[in-house]
RNA sequence: GUCCCGGUAGCUCAGUUGGAUAGAGCGGCCGCCUUCUAAGCGGCAGGUCGGGCGUUCGAAUCGCCCCCGGGACGCCA
């Protein structure tokens, strides 16, 4: 196989267009021949525009003082596209100056073998295209269910991480586990009382500890403000003997979770096989779900804060010796410019903070494992902070690699959040979080109701396969098909519809493609690869289908820049559709002749490999029927 | 108060570097199964792209000012 780089390029049309239009430019208007002038080229939005469009003569009209229109005509007087496109002439010119191109059909049939014969048009970048990238998602925290909220940073970190691996990147996948800080200690703290009392905390489960997570925060939470009040406006004693008992109960209960907190960093052995114990119990709870999930995020993307737990005070002392870091107000803070607000890395009572552990966090990524990008799928609400967190890295340069001469690029990978239909964030009736081994139990279930109805016929095990798959897809494939960055209503109903850009239509898709070849029989050997079938594109749906599927590599390469997985998603989309156009009017099996036979189970060979492909990507296994 | 993010069809959402008549799906209406899975395909109806001003040959897209909704704003994470 030959080298990637002008091989990697020779399948896309955009490219080749882009490249034949410069060269023409260049040779047209050599006085501009610096690159500032860009052919543009884009897609066609309607067919009767041609395939694609070259929009680059009205800038260029401007650049050199003549109409675009006169622009247009040099143009397309130089350019020359071979055997790419049909002859282009001024009726080739339209409007203001663009320039309607319209592709040979032996050129697709040509662009497709090669897309067919190069890994899809994703050959693994290698050399200084390589990159390392460090993707921060999941971020659970110990005692507590994996909720709603941690849905989208699973599901889109692990699609954002599937892409850069698929593209030949190295990728490290973090899961920033809260494990430790006074929250943790306080549970641990409630642990070691309960087992003093005799309780038996072996066979606790993450429910029960949750509850007991709850309890500690209330019971470490002392009302100091209705303390205030009933000796300011003097209550009376009855009053302030039971707002003071609670006081000082809080107080007590504080003071005992402190002291966990110190026996927890002094390494005690007692406390932190408890600790050790509601860490294990909330980890196997996590990637269990994860694994359900069909997120590749496992025991070895663990990062837990505790992890750098010894790392914060020599790096806080660092920047200190460094004199990057000033007192206010008894805090020690980075200040950032264009921040009103500081970045506080030590509390007065010389307690440090998220942003100190999540400092800790870039300089580990960067300069230990040598990231290159280092992307943060954590909710919009941490926008803030992550802007004063990665200004106050560069401050410190923690964002320099070794050997680097710039800075690795650091990356919030905001998303909004999942509303209920009400318009407010996703509840159950009661008000408390939504767990996501309900809300994915529940998907599943409807999901097999869905199954049985569509199709009787299936055994029970695969019915039950069946169902897992699509509901699982579908949650998954709404939560990455929304705009990340906003909001999004949770429907089961509108998931599941199977009807227009869910999980289950491109499934369907994906099914109705495999159904064929597993009729094909003797067929398959139309895909052989020493002798592939020769494609050939007739039909306006062949023609929709073949350029929907050139795509494919220029929209994974989007996804990867934006980190916004729904461009994959609306892609897939269109491909499905695009296939099903043809489906429904190009017969396979049936054609009038073999060779149109063996090039149309050629197509549907490179449309099941994208769409599984595509879909491999989010993270979505695929299924063969349902 | 300051800052960030949204506002596109009745509903849920796309809209690439500014590009031609703003697109899907659902819902509504009308067609298409003797033939590869109809969980599908085709068509019709449905829009002051929150409002205004500006930049431009050209604005849903860029700039400024408003309106509405959400969020964040020093020692919680």
């Amino acid at each position: 196989m030959p080298a990637a780089a002008s091989h990697q390029q020779s399948f896309d049309p955009v490219q080749i267009l882009h490249d034949r239009f410069a060269a023409a430019i260049a040779a047209a208007f050599p006085e501009h021949a610096g690159g500032a002038a860009d052919p543009v080229i884009t897609p066609s939005k309607n067919p009767k525009f041609g395939d694609f469009q070259a929009n680059g003569a009205m800038p260029l009209g401007k650049l050199i003082g003549r109409s675009p229109r006169e622009a247009a005509a040099a143009i397309v007087k130089s350019v020359d596209l071979g055997d790419i496109a049909e002859p282009l002439s001024d009726a080739s010119i339209a409007g203001p100056g663009f320039i309607n191109i319209t592709l040979k059909n032996t050129a697709l049939a040509r662009l497709l073998d090669r897309l067919d014969s190069t890994a899809l048009g994703l050959d693994p970048v290698h050399g200084a295209e390589k990159q390392t990238i460090v993707v921060d998602l999941c971020g659970v925290n110990l005692a507590k269910q994996m909720h709603v909220g941690h849905l989208r940073a699973v599901i889109i970190g692990d699609a954002v991480a599937r892409v850069f691996e698929r593209m030949g990147h190295k990728v490290i996948r973090q899961n920033h586990v809260g494990d430790w800080g006074l929250n943790i200690a306080m549970v641990t703290a409630k642990l070691i009382e309960l087992e003093k009392r005799g309780e038996k905390i072996d066979k606790l489960d993450l429910d029960r500890l949750e509850k007991l997570y709850k309890a500690a925060q209330k019971e470490c939470s002392a009302d100091e403000r209705g303390l205030a009040m009933v000796e300011k406006y003097n209550l009376g004693p009855k009053a302030l003997a039971e707002i003071g008992t609670q006081v000082h109960e809080a107080r007590e209960h504080l003071a005992g979770a402190k002291n966990t907190l110190v026996k927890l960093q002094a390494h005690d052995p007692a406390t932190v096989a408890v600790w050790k114990r509601i860490a294990d119990l909330t980890m196997d709870a996590c990637l269990a779900t994860c694994k359900r999930l069909g997120a590749d995020v496992t025991a070895e993307h663990s990062a837990g804060e505790s992890s750098y737990a010894e790392e914060l005070a020599p790096l806080v002392a660092d920047l200190v010796a460094r004199g990057i870091t000033q007192e206010s107000e008894g805090a020690l803070v980075i200040r950032v410019e264009g921040f009103a607000e500081p970045c506080i890395i030590r509390k007065s009572d010389g307690g440090f903070l998220y942003a100190t552990t999540d400092l800790a966090g870039i300089r580990r990524r960067v300069q230990r494992f040598g990231a290159d990008r280092v992307v943060y799928c954590v909710d919009a609400r941490q926008g803030l902070h992550f802007r004063l967190v990665f200004a106050a890295a560069h401050r410190a340069g923690f964002d320099v690699a070794p050997g680097h001469a710039s800075p690795s690029s650091l990356e919030h990978a905001a998303f909004g959040m999942v509303l209920g239909q009400d318009g407010k964030p996703y509840k159950t009736r009661s008000g408390e979080n939504v767990k996501l081994s309900d809300l994915l139990d529940e998907a599943v279930e409807r999901a097999a109701a869905a199954v049985a109805g569509k199709n009787p016929d299936l055994s029970a095990e695969e019915r039950t396969r069946i169902a897992d798959a699509v509901g699982i897809a579908a949650i998954k494939y709404v939560d990455l098909s929304n705009d990340r960055i906003k909001d999004y209503v949770f429907d089961f109903d509108r998931m599941l519809a199977f009807e227009g850009n869910t999980g289950p239509y491109l499934l369907y898709a994906l099914v109705r493609i495999r159904s064929i070849f597993r009729k094909a029989g003797s067929g398959m050997s139309a895909l052989r690869a020493d002798a592939p079938a020769a494609i050939t594109i007739a039909t306006p749906e062949e023609k929709t289908l073949a350029l929907t599927l050139l795509r494919y590599p220029g929209v994974v390469r989007g996804v990867a820049a934006s980190l916004e997985p729904h461009r994959l998603c609306q892609y897939l989309f269109d491909l499905a559709g695009a296939f099903s156009s043809f489906f429904t009017n190009c017969p396979v099996l049936q054609a009038h002749d073999e060779a149109t036979k063996r090039s149309r189970l050629r197509l549907c060979a490179i449309t099941e490999r994208v769409l599984a492909d595509g879909l491999s990507m989010l993270g979505i296994p695929t299924l063969d029927r349902m």
